[in-house]
This record gives C-alpha cells, sequence and structure tokens, in this order.
DNA sequence: AGCACGCCGACT
DNA sequence: GTCGGCGTGCTC
C-alpha cells in the first residue's frame, strides 16, 4: 500500500502521511487533499513510499490527489526547501504561501474565462551605448549560472539592457522572471516590456493583483504560456518550466524584505535559485545595497558599469547643499530654495519639495506643562493631520480628533511641532498663491487608480509645485521637472540605525535623478546643517563607489554585515517582562553552548518597544561566518519550540534582519 | 495554526 | 447550578 509524506500548511517542521491505493511516484508535486483533525486540509504530495515511517494502520487514507495541474517541479521544491532551510520556516507553509490561494481551497470555485490583453504597437529599439553592449554580451556569454551587478545611474539605460536581455533569452525560447520593487509605482516599466514584446505573453504577479487573475497569471507561468513575469518579491517562487533568465530591478529596495510571515529576501532567494537553475542573474541598481557591492568588489558577481548616460542630451542634475545653520528659514525653507522655485514657476517648470513625513507635524505640544500627543498602543508619537483633524498614529493606525486644549492641563495654546508634508504644502501654497501645487503620499494617493490619475495630472503640467514622500523618488519621468529641493534629510544622519545612511543616500540619488531628465537642466538642493558631512560630499559628487567604500570600512571596524551574520529572536506579548523572561531563557539554551563562534546578545526592548498593546523585545545572534549561523539555527529554533511558552507570547526568528 | 479537552470565576 | 475563560496537547 502506497504511502504519500504530505506538506500541509501548518507551523510544524514536519510531514504527515497517509495512505493511497492507487498513488505512483508521478503524484510528487501534487496537490492532494486529506483528513485532517475533524477537518480537511489541501496539502502536497512530497513523497510516495511504500514503507512511512508511521504504522500503516494509524494513516487515514487521502481523500483525493488532484491533477488539475501538472505536479510542482523538483526545483520548485528545491527553492522551497532552501528557503524553509535557511530562513527556518517549516516547508509546508513555505511551500502553501508560494501558491495562488484558489490552489489552497477545498472547494475549488468555478472559473470564469480570462479577459484578452490588448496588444500595443511596438516600439523601435534605442541604439546602444558601448557599456550597454559590454553589459549585454558578459551577462549572454556566460553559460550556466552567472551573477552580474548592473551598476548605473538614472538615465544610463539599465532597463535597454534588461530588455535586450528578455530579447535575447526569448529568443531561445526560454522564460524571463523579472522581479520589481513595487510593481504599482513603477507603471512605465511594466508598459515599456510590454510595447516591446507584443507578441509575447507578458503576465504581472504581485499582491495587489485580484485572487483570480493572480491565479490565471501564476498557471500561464507554470504553463509556460507566459514568456516574461513581472512580479514583486512574492513572484519569486513561480514554478517556470523553461526559465532562463532572472532580472532584479533596484536591487538594494527594501521591498524585497518579506516583512512578516517567513521574512525571506526575494532578491537573496532569486540568486539562490538561479544558482539552482544554472541560469544568470542580473542585479540592477544606481544605489546598490552594501551586501551586493561587497559581492560585486569580490568574485561572486561581476560589476557591470554603465557611466554615460544613454541619452546623451541629459545631463546629470547639479546637487548643491543649502547650509541652514546660519539661516534664517521660514516652515524649515531656506530662501535658497524660496527663489529657486519661484524662477522654475517663472520659466513654466516644475519643482519638487521632498520630505518623507507624511501628515501635517509629527507631534502636537503644550509648552505649559510638557504634554504631547502620544500613541496609547505604541511607543510613539499620534501625528497631527490637519487636512481631515486628525491625530494618527502611523504604526497602528489609531485616531483621535484634535483636542481643542491641552488635556493634561487645559492650556488652549497648544502647538503641532515639526512639519510634514501638509505643513509644507500650506505654507508653499501662501508664499506661491498663484502656483498649482500637488501633495504627493500615501495620504493623497490611496489607490493605484488614484496614483495612476495623479502621474496624469503631473505630465499633463497640472501642477507647479509638487510636495512628497519616497512615493515621488521612485523611477518616473517627469520632463518639465528641473528643481529637488529635500527637506530633513538630517534626521537619519544621527538616526541610531546603522542601515540609515546607506537608505538616504539611496534615497537621494534617486530623488536627485527625478531632476533634469530630457533637454532641461536639473538641480538638486540639500538643506542639511551638516555639510561636511562625508555623505553629502559623496552625494554632490555622485560618487556612490566612494560611498560604499567609505561605509564598508566602518561596517568592517563594527563588526556589522556584510561582515557578519546576524539573526533575530523576536518575542511580543501583553507584558514586557514576559517577552524578555522568554528571551533570557532562549539565551541559555543548550545548543547555545556547543556553538562557540555564534555569539549571543542581551534581549533589549525593541526601538518600537510597544507596537497596537504588545510590548516586544529582541535578541541579537552573531557569527563570523554563515555556515556557523546556519548550523546554530535549527538546533536553537528547535529547543525554542520546546521552551514554555508564556500565554499570549508570540515569537519569531528573523535571519538577515534589515532592521534591529 | 486550529480545535479539542479540561478545570476555576460571574451569571441566567 | 451552568457559560466561558484560556492553559495544554494533538493533528498522520
Amino acid at each position: 500500500m502506497p504511502v504519500l509524506r504530505v506538506a500541509l500548511d501548518l507551523p510544524l517542521h514536519r510531514l504527515f502521511e497517509y495512505r493511497a491505493e492507487q498513488a505512483s511516484v508521478a503524484d510528487i508535486g501534487r496537490r492532494v487533499r486529506v483528513p485532517f483533525g475533524r477537518g480537511e486540509k489541501i496539502g502536497i504530495v512530497v513523497a510516495v513510499v511504500e514503507q512511512g515511517e508511521w504504522p500503516l494502520e494509524q494513516l487515514k487514507a487521502a481523500t483525493a490527489i488532484l491533477d488539475d495541474l501538472p505536479p510542482l517541479p523538483d526545483d520548485f521544491f528545491a527553492l522551497c526547501e532552501f528557503a524553509s532551510n535557511y530562513y527556518q520556516a517549516p516547508f509546508g507553509e513555505v511551500l502553501m504561501q508560494a501558491l495562488p490561494v484558489g490552489l489552497k481551497r477545498l472547494a475549488a470555485p468555478q472559473r470564469r474565462a480570462g479577459r484578452a490583453v490588448k496588444a500595443v504597437a511596438p516600439l523601435a529599439p534605442p541604439a546602444l551605448t558601448a557599456e550597454q553592449a559590454t553589459a549585454i554580451n558578459a551577462v549572454a556569454i556566460a553559460g550556466g549560472f552567472s551573477a552580474h551587478l548592473l551598476f548605473g545611474v538614472t538615465g544610463s539605460g539599465k532597463t535597454e539592457v534588461y530588455l535586450r536581455l528578455i530579447e535575447r533569452t526569448l529568443a531561445l525560447g526560454e522564460q524571463v522572471l523579472l522581479l520589481v520593487p513595487e510593481i504599482n509605482l513603477t507603471p512605465q516599466l511594466e508598459a515599456r516590456v510590454r510595447s516591446r514584446f507584443p507578441e509575447h505573453n507578458v503576465v504581472a504577479l504581485h499582491s495587489e493583483l485580484a485572487e483570480a487573475a493572480r491565479e490565471r497569471n501564476w498557471r500561464a507561468a507554470f504553463s509556460g504560456a507566459a514568456a516574461i513575469v513581472l512580479g514583486t518579491r512574492l513572484a519569486v517562487f513561480t514554478p517556470l518550466p523553461r526559465l532562463g533568465l532572472i532580472l532584479i530591478d533596484e536591487e538594494h529596495d527594501p521591498s524585497f524584505k518579506q516583512q512578516d510571515g517567513m521574512r525571506y529576501s526575494a532578491r537573496d532567494l532569486a540568486v539562490v535559485r538561479a544558482r539552482q537553475q544554472a541560469v544568470p542573474i542580473l542585479l540592477g541598481s544606481a544605489t546598490p545595497s552594501l551586501e551586493t557591492w561587497a559581492n560585486a568588489q569580490g568574485s561572486r558577481y561581476a560589476l557591470l558599469t554603465l557611466r554615460e548616460r544613454a541619452n546623451p542630451q541629459a545631463r546629470l542634475p547639479a546637487v548643491r547643499l543649502v547650509d541652514t545653520r546660519r539661516m534664517v528659514l521660514r516652515e524649515g525653507v531656506s530662501e535658497a530654495l524660496v527663489s529657486a522655485i519661484r524662477q522654475r514657476l517663472e520659466r513654466g517648470e516644475q519643482s519638487l519639495v521632498f520630505l518623507n513625513r507624511r501628515g501635517y507635524a509629527p507631534v502636537l505640544a503644550c509648552p505649559a506643562c510638557g504634554w504631547v500627543s502620544r500613541c496609547h498602543r505604541c511607543a510613539a508619537n499620534l501625528v497631527l493631520h490637519l487636512a481631515d483633524r486628525r491625530l494618527r498614529c502611523h504604526h497602528c493606525g489609531l485616531e483621535e480628533r484634535v483636542p481643542r486644549a491641552c488635556p493634561t492641563c487645559g492650556n488652549q495654546d497648544i502647538h503641532p511641532f515639526g512639519r510634514g508634508t501638509q505643513r509644507v504644502e500650506e505654507w508653499l501654497q501662501g508664499e506661491f498663491p498663484d502656483a498649482r501645487i500637488l501633495r504627493v503620499d500615501r495620504d493623497s494617493v490611496k489607490s493605484r487608480k488614484q496614483w495612476e490619475a495623479m502621474l496624469d495630472r503631473i505630465h499633463g503640467g497640472e501642477a507647479d509645485i509638487l510636495v512628497g514622500t519616497q512615493m515621488l523618488a521612485k523611477g518616473h519621468d517627469f520632463p518639465k521637472l528641473t528643481l529637488v529641493g529635500v527637506l530633513g534629510a538630517d534626521s537619519a544622519l544621527y538616526a541610531a540605525d546603522w542601515r540609515a545612511p546607506e537608505r538616504l543616500f539611496a534615497q537621494l540619488m534617486q530623488v536627485a535623478g527625478r531632476a533634469g531628465r530630457a533637454e532641461l537642466e536639473g538641480e538638486v538642493l540639500i538643506q542639511t546643517q551638516y555639510p561636511e558631512h562625508p555623505l553629502f560630499a559623496a552625494l554632490v559628487a555622485q560618487d556612490y563607489p566612494g560611498f560604499a567604500a567609505g561605509q564598508l570600512k566602518e561596517r568592517e571596524q563594527a563588526g556589522f554585515p556584510p561582515y557578519a551574520f546576524q539573526a533575530v529572536l523576536r518575542a511580543e506579548a501583553p507584558a514586557m517582562a514576559d517577552a524578555m523572561a522568554f528571551l533570557a531563557q532562549a539565551v541559555v539554551l543548550p545548543p547555545v553552548a556547543e556553538h562557540e563562534q555564534v555569539m549571543l546578545y542581551d534581549p533589549v526592548p525593541m526601538r518600537m518597544a510597544r507596537l497596537a498593546n504588545l510590548e516586544r523585545a529582541q535578541l541579537l545572534v552573531e557569527a563570523g561566518s554563515r555556515p556557523a549561523l546556519q548550523a546554530f539555527l535549527p538546533r536553537w529554533r528547535a529547543a525554542i519550540e520546546q521552551l514554555k511558552q508564556p500565554a499570549r507570547l508570540r515569537w519569531h526568528l528573523e535571519v538577515d534582519p534589515l532592521e534591529l
């Protein structure tokens, strides 16, 4: 009697066995309906054996092996198995999160016919620069697995390199996986890919797609009908029978890291997948992550640099610092920036004021008694949103109305402190009464539809001044935009997070790239109290390699990644003492003593110590090598699972955390 | 993760 | 006298 070994979507690191008379090894990779507890579940057949580990008479019979889909292939299992081991996530959970929801349901709802995709007229490809040709060739001639970093500033023509490589891959009859940070923010790339390959089926895979569309596209990818899969991090798991190339655009972007459930890096898994399937992978960025840059300086990745601008008419914007130390600012805005904006208004050009803080002011406070608007569920302030007269917590979503007087002492004279986009917008409107100002942040743009409408308005010249957060920094070409002003950049310079400079540099390079495409010269004005800071010097020189070298040196001296390998154990509970006590037990578990190359730090409350009424603490684990860390984690995790779990405590492990 | 069973407080 | 709190243990 054949026995099925089945992976189920459970937080357990083991498989379950079922009897199945008709089963054979051909069923490995098929979904299966099985009785579980008093109900039923959908699982995936991982193995079919003659003799299971459990006595046959204790096994239940599988209800049905589903064959509406071909079996999931070996390479899919291999990637999931790697992810399961590397991130300490249960295998069944990893497998199941990789499938569209429709395939995990017991009762399959009837499917409707898919809509046909409208064809677009193809565009003539532009001529290549020498550097582009070299890069394309380097990827094309490498046989089997090869990893490359395509390093080039905005406008250097990275996309054209992607498109040519896609073209070559399609010509070989192979499929392309193109991963992007957030598809909603980059409709231009999707449009460009579609219009370039009108003969080929391009499908999108991201979490904002409707369930049915996502399943349809996933099936098209799996069946081989789709030639190009354009997706966000979740798409890295998509089974592709003829995968020939993986591309990762904006590889440094933090959104490639999943922040809940299994906390994986889609970028890192993509490299693993490329190696497993012996295909080339190309990571593109103007400001690579320091991990990737270090790999490209060493021998792991080949470095392909695009120095020239693909459009020779487009010049790099001039980046200037505005030293605000001895300046009178009005609402945080310098006279230099005001007059630069005025100039643009007179010339009929657009300006962008970048401030990565939404709302009117980050806090409302009473100068008489020291009261500040606090969130009672989080260790955070409530942000003043004057547009709808609410105080709002940006972490848990708590909302309150704005009090007229101080809730503690009754003082009527309470003030907003600091500035967000709403306040800057309001002030600029007073300063430039005739200018059309558009605020672009998550409060003014809530959906993809609104975002597209906003982009249309900007492109249609309906705005003179844009005030916005990082939403505006991502790859959009605004042809009439010639000035970028940056406010509030300094806060990242003295942040406790040692990755903050890396993120700030990337963000400022990206937003600077918005200025002066096409024929008009661009100018970037960065207001700062630290004009001598090396980060700004590198930014003015637009010298990423110099900046990266400095950062890597600091990281090496401090023993931070990529020169150390980290994991964190986090615990959250209603009482901080419970979270801390749990971590204190974990520090002294037996495997800790047996792994001398692994160092465990003392448990500490997290930076955001309270979130949505839960107290949070964490414990950092560090090793000098990845193998040392990887040898330790499974044993430690198993021991943690055996611990008595205090009531209402939840914990998780994160490998390669981006934020501590 | 669900979902049972299993013993101690405020309610019809 | 019960409804229900969540602690503990199991699921092939």
